[in-house]
DNA sequence: CAAAGTTCCTGCGAGC
DNA sequence: TGCTCGCAGGAACTTT
């Protein structure tokens, strides 16, 4: 599920939840998720403090008093699930225990949580991914600017980018437009629903070439300077959404990062176009193997 | 059949 | 011709 506004969200959540507290232990359900979990993960943040959370595209970056820092990919499907030292006999259940409390449709019913955070305060924190998709790492804060997953990001999208940086790198690009933007190299945080999203705002194909984009002298085109905008307005827009579904930083079952937006293209094949007075359908093509919707009428 | 993410592999064309 | 390099596109991972 996770684009750079859903993860912008677990990170406010996780930041009023966890910094200050001291880990108690870590267990684990199975020995991997994409890739295997750090070696002795629990032994070596056991009676760290977490001093901080920061966000590096879908990264959460959780920061301990020690000089480790706890890496955390969501993947699809992955989630922080809170409960507080008062609510965690609710965990504490048997499996069928917990289907009778949770339903199915939860993940607790044991299968799918394959790592519990245990606080010493009492509280747990749980990691459930059924695709498990999501990746755990352990490093030294000194190896952050070597660790292979984080040094070959692009721009963060508010921080270091702008539209002739965008045109830059658009420049030699015969890749269309939609899968660049989709790119970690080219901007971080964009994933398939704002891609499609933040291109029907900005009313260009998803089809387009990226290097069309750019003008002879390598300059931006009105369109891409259009873009470059609209998608910090969709993040910002879902990021604000995120945040407003996040009064008590947690639904009241403790989950964190899920809450559902209104998109004008994203889902709505065969639907009507939102755009004022376009009169378009909602079409639905697979570009890279993911799907991109748009209106061909009012994406050129 | 499709799903909100990322890495890795293969194939192709350019250039030496 | 043959080799290397970089880019572009596709497969793979997994479960519901």
């Amino acid at each position: 599920m996770p684009e750079l506004p859903e993860v912008e969200t677990v990170k406010n959540g996780l930041a009023k939840a966890w910094v200050g507290k001291t880990i108690e232990k870590i267990i684990l359900r199975r020995e991997n998720l994409r890739y295997p979990f750090p070696e002795n993960l629990s032994n070596r943040l056991e009676g760290h403090k977490i001093i901080g959370i920061r966000r590096r595209a879908k990264y959460l970056l959780i920061d301990t008093d020690g000089d480790l820092v706890f890496l955390s990919h969501l993947g699809m499907s992955g989630k922080y699930t809170l409960f507080d030292s008062k609510s965690v006999s609710k965990y504490d259940l048997n499996d069928s225990e917990k289907k009778s409390v949770f339903g199915e449709k939860t993940g607790f019913s044991g299968k799918h949580d394959h790592m519990e955070i245990r606080f010493e305060d009492g509280s747990v924190s749980v990691y459930t991914d059924p695709r498990r998709f999501g990746i755990v790492k352990l490093f030294h804060r000194s190896e952050e600017q070597v660790q292979s997953l984080l040094e070959v990001l692009g721009p963060e999208p508010f921080d270091d980018w702008n539209a002739q940086i965008a045109a830059d790198r658009c420049r030699n690009k015969r890749s269309p437009i939609k899968t660049t933007l989709l790119d970690q190299r080219f901007v971080v945080g964009v994933g398939n629903i704002y891609a499609c999203e933040a291109l029907h705002k900005a009313g260009i194909s998803p089809t387009k070439q990226a290097y069309k984009l750019v003008t002879k002298a390598g300059k931006p085109t009105k369109a891409l300077q259009k873009l470059v905008d609209e998608v910090k307005i969709v993040l910002t827009k879902a990021i604000a959404a995120g945040g407003s579904t996040l009064n008590d930083f947690a639904d009241v079952d403790g989950n964190l990062g899920y809450f559902s937006h209104q998109f004008s293209v994203y889902g709505r094949e065969d639907e009507p176009c939102l755009k004022e007075g376009c009169g378009g359908i909602i079409d639905r093509i697979v570009q890279s193997n993911r799907s991109t919707f748009l209106c061909p009428r009012c994406q050129k």
